[in-house]
DNA sequence: ATGAAAGCGCTAACAG
DNA sequence: CTGTTAGCGCTTTCAT
């Protein structure tokens, strides 16, 4: 036979099923004898409660489904460390798939993770259209949504203040002394991008600085090297000093540029990223750059969904929001 | 009430539960009349089993575990990916946990998912103990073990034959032309290092090279840029124009090494790394390195725990040997 | 303090 | 082809 049951245990111990399961679960008064006869059959048998029974008949799995777009991408991974490590502490334990983006895998995973009884989901993701949302809603299992952007308008969540964090940059730049700054920014009209350049003006007003903007396209670090020719020729002109980029691929594309053009970095400009990527701290100049506290915001987002299963109170009544760090490294003096 | 159940279902079709599980399974045949009626009730009722039930009558969870050191490591985050992917392919779902290299967190961990009822465990850790490996063996799950040096006796897994892939590293270098290759290891005693440390050797051999070998004690970045005066040194007095390194940290540390001394990479010296992490092709010059087909390694590994469970044919009666591919990039030339 | 019995939602003989 | 029944391993009344 295989594992042994909570019978097997009754049985060598000479007490009845009930007592077995009120040791285990120190759920009523049980004589010391019994207990102890108990105690002696579990440690002899090597027992262990099949959890799934136990989740049957308790209707509490202390499952949480994680939906995760790509497990590859650094900061998701982050995430989920946080995620991991806290659900742990309150005895959750995480059943993850992968989404990659796909709308169809992101349903089939919601039905699947249903099925197997999850308490409440976490989906990590960047793509999320109102179909899904409203899917998940019916499902009536807790959830919370984590992902860069936090664009989901009514919905609770964990978020980051990317106006104030951009504000905080910037404003570290003009406290180094640099009279003008040039912001480097996507040009599609999303929230993140209107956040950050938000910040940048609040910056820039609040120090009566003049105002630089170049809006681009893409994302990538090609991208930072190919708007390179143009950013120098705007900086040469108005006397810039510092410019900052959206993001720390970006901004090292447009270090290279400098690289290979005579220009120093930090010495004759100093340029900044965001999100202290991990390439930050090993390519040289290392990158000055904003800390997202990832771990951290994983470890709120599950706590507040386990609090949020418990019916506890709530603490997400208003989003919850993360406070970033500017790392000041060596590209910016 | 809650989630609508097998009953419900056969209530509202009117026919008997057994029926209704008949058709969800497809076990047996059943009348198409009243197949569509329960097809009917299930729509309306958005009814969807519940799997915790299904898998204690059947035993079978379809769960399998993993248990990584800390899913924060690049290329475990890699492992995990196929991991998944493929285990969704063949309807197992994964149960995530972390021991962050903690031996008494490894061991709850498989304790843990073994009253989940997990099917399988695979681990993916750089330390494991002979104690836990024992305590892995009594548990009777199926397991297979991940991780980077593949040192474990006796035990089926996914490897990389280290050795040669160095061997067709450096088999690369001297096809290029380069008459005098450096070797750069960790001092360290180990399977790994022993591995590609094996690996030049049969290279330098085969076409009749001299043998030039440093070994140091760490693998960091700065342990690479730290050894850069004496390895020059080295380089020079014996005509070297070739430098390989244990990993692209290192060979990044020491390429920064070589540019602040006014040595030209690939120009002066090419130089090498291994692994092929997510820096080598951002680091300028791109770094010419040896890729691990992590996602492959997983895929396969979960594939063959499948195998193992269903106790179809042995896929790893003997360990399974994936091969790795030079990515030559500008670092070498 | 303890045991018998019911039942969580489902599958799988068994009988018809 | 279909329904009845007996569990899977556990918790929890309900008696005693």
């Amino acid at each position: 036979m295989g594992q042994p049951t909570i019978k097997d245990v009754a049985k060598l111990a000479g007490v009845s099923i009930s007592t077995v399961s009120r040791v285990m679960n120190n759920s009523k008064p049980v004589s010391p004898e019994a207990r102890q006869k108990v105690l002696d059959a579990i440690a002899k048998l090597d027992f262990k409660p099949n959890e799934l029974a136990r989740s049957l008949v308790m209707r509490r799995s202390n499952l949480v489904g994680v939906i995760v777009e790509d497990i590859g991408i650094e900061y998701m991974a982050q995430l989920i460390r946080g995620i991991e490590e806290i659900g742990r502490v309150y005895n959750y334990d995480i059943l993850l798939q992968s989404s990659y983006g796909n709308e169809e895998a992101l349903n089939n995973s919601i039905d699947f993770l249903s099925t197997k009884q999850v308490e409440g989901l976490i989906i990590i993701t960047e793509n999320l259209t109102n179909e899904t949302l409203i899917k998940l809603r019916e499902t009536r299992v807790p959830f919370i949504l984590l992902d860069k952007y936090h664009a989901y308008k009514n919905l609770n969540t964990v978020k980051i203040d990317y106006s104030k964090e951009q504000y905080k940059l910037i404003k570290y730049l003009y406290d180094l002394g640099h009279e003008n700054v040039l912001y480097i920014g996507n040009s599609e009209d999303n929230v993140l991008n209107n956040a950050k350049f938000a910040g940048y003006n609040q910056a820039a007003d609040e120090l009566n600085k003049e105002n630089f903007v170049l809006k681009i396209d893409g994302l990538s670090s090609n991208d930072g090297y190919n708007i390179g020719k143009e950013a120098i020729k705007i900086c040469k002109e108005n006397n810039i000093t510092a410019v900052t980029l959206m993001n720390d691929e970006m901004a090292i594309g447009f270090i290279d540029y400098c690289a290979d053009n005579g220009i120093k970095v930090p010495d004759d400009l100093s340029v900044v990223g965001f999100g202290d990527s991990s390439i930050a701290n090993i390519y040289r100049p290392n990158l000055t750059t904003v800390s997202i506290p990832y771990y951290d915001i994983g470890a709120i987002a599950i706590r507040a969904l386990i609090k949020r299963i418990k019916h506890e109170e709530e603490i997400l009544l208003d989003d919850w929001v993360i406070e970033c760090t500017v790392v000041a490294r060596e590209s910016s003096k």
